[in-house]
DNA sequence: CCCTTTATAGTCAACATGACTCTTAAGGAG
DNA sequence: CTCCTTAAGAGTCATGTTGACTATAAAGGG
């Protein structure tokens, strides 16, 4: 049980079998929250406890694909639209206790969602909700740190990428860019500054032609962009007391 | 197969079992160039392949404590050693035909040593050692990948991170940091200014006490410092050119 | 003793950022 | 219609950081 990745003569079943699962922490921002994909667990252990959604990577497909469709089947979104999202893996998690019932191995993944489709409960989904992020008890497994991990993880990737982007519309007003930092962050940015960060880096955002107009909200009607090709920030954008927890 | 994480009267058995392996991106910085631990293949597949260092998790150890033990094992370390070194879950990998053999979920750790110990080819490894990286064909499996995946991650983490630290002694001149971005960013970095921006980051470095010289080489001696209790560079430390892969 | 090498101290201009102010263009209340 | 509130968007100014350089100090080698 060394160096080499199997020894001769190795007879797969002569080691306890590992399950290997998903577990997908999906956020959006609703209403200058937060928010995140739960459900709530039918059977033992930690039935009626909310949880991540995810599932058992099947025998054929990798962990991105696992997850995919696990996505798809508790939002209820078409295959085209989940193939489009933002997902990424986070990590995995492997501590021989997670699950009580056998030995599991979890490979988290962040998804990053830009309106709140409502999750059909439809299907076979037992009830999956949008939850507000923080408000809620203490989740199944360890799936209060996967949270906290995945939220520490998009917080920093804001920072340095264009990530924020995937939790807005195709078109969308530099204002509500900035209430995805704000809501991500949990704090109050400087509008105008904000404002002259994003245009200043090319490739953040494209204008959109036509008339820059906003149906809804009060106040002067804001321009309409859409998401550059840039993928990384250069420089960053720092949160104001940027801690990172890396 | 989907929203619960197991199905009620779930048998593991009747799942194709996983193996679930860990492998190890160990580098180092050694004479100027960067140095990846790798092992050459005593069998098949990919026999007599460079491959890196890597092995089965054991059914009752989490992939953590899999990566600290092989990396003992290849490198000959000391328990206590390995047990301060810098290990960090890199991603996993889980494309079902990465093994020809069977199904093999893989964790990805880096490691960062100081100092180039040398691998005891002893106990049972093939054959262990430190090869420059980026000289050699290619790699068993998807090796290549997950090298290239372990060196942009480190890349972009010595923007953010005072981990070049990590690969240096316990005392260090501020010239051996440079070196440790040198070389892993590929690039010359300014000594003047390098020197300010790491002085300037409160908590990256500590001055050592005592005789602020260096043994060794020609020119000027070098003041002496230790790794600070900083964790993360607020404001980063960009590359030139910075272009992160994420 | 001169030359090369590396550390370390400064200088200066370009750039980026944080804190503000001001104007414009909506919607809502009266 | 008019005033008030709200948010977008244009600018200003002082400060902080960075990149490009120059200069001095302190070793080792020939």
């Amino acid at each position: 049980m060394n160096r080499s990745r199997a020894p001769e003569g190795y007879d797969p079943s002569a080691f306890e079998p590992f399950a290997v699962t998903v577990d997908l922490a999906v956020f959006t921002v609703r209403e200058e929250r937060l928010h995140v994909l739960l459900v709530e667990r039918g059977q033992e252990p930690y039935a009626g406890t909310w949880a991540l959604p995810g599932g058992f990577v099947l025998p054929r497909e990798s962990a991105e694909r696992a997850a995919r469709r696990e996505l798809a089947e508790e939002t209820g979104l078409s295959a085209d639209t989940v193939a489009g999202l933002h997902l990424e893996q986070l990590r995995t998690y492997s501590e021989p206790d997670r699950d009580p019932r056998m030995r599991v191995v979890s490979v988290a993944y962040t998804a990053l969602v830009p309106d709140p489709p409502e999750p059909r409960g439809g299907g076979d989904a037992a009830r999956a909700r949008w939850m507000p992020h923080g408000t809620l008890g203490p989740l199944a497994f360890d799936h209060d740190r996967i949270l906290a991990d995945a939220h520490d993880r998009i917080g920093a990737k804001l920072e340095y990428s264009c990530l924020a982007t995937a939790f807005c519309p195709p078109e969308f007003t530099i204002g509500e860019l900035r209430q995805v930092y704000e809501t991500v962050w949990g704090v109050e940015l400087d509008r105008p500054n904000f404002r002259r960060k994003v245009l200043a880096t090319p490739g953040f955002v494209r204008a959109v032609e036509g008339p820059p107009r906003l149906t809804g909200g009060r106040g002067k009607p804001a321009a309409l962009y859409r998401a550059g090709e840039a993928k990384a920030l250069h420089p960053p954008l720092l949160r104001p007391e940027g801690r990172s927890t890396s």
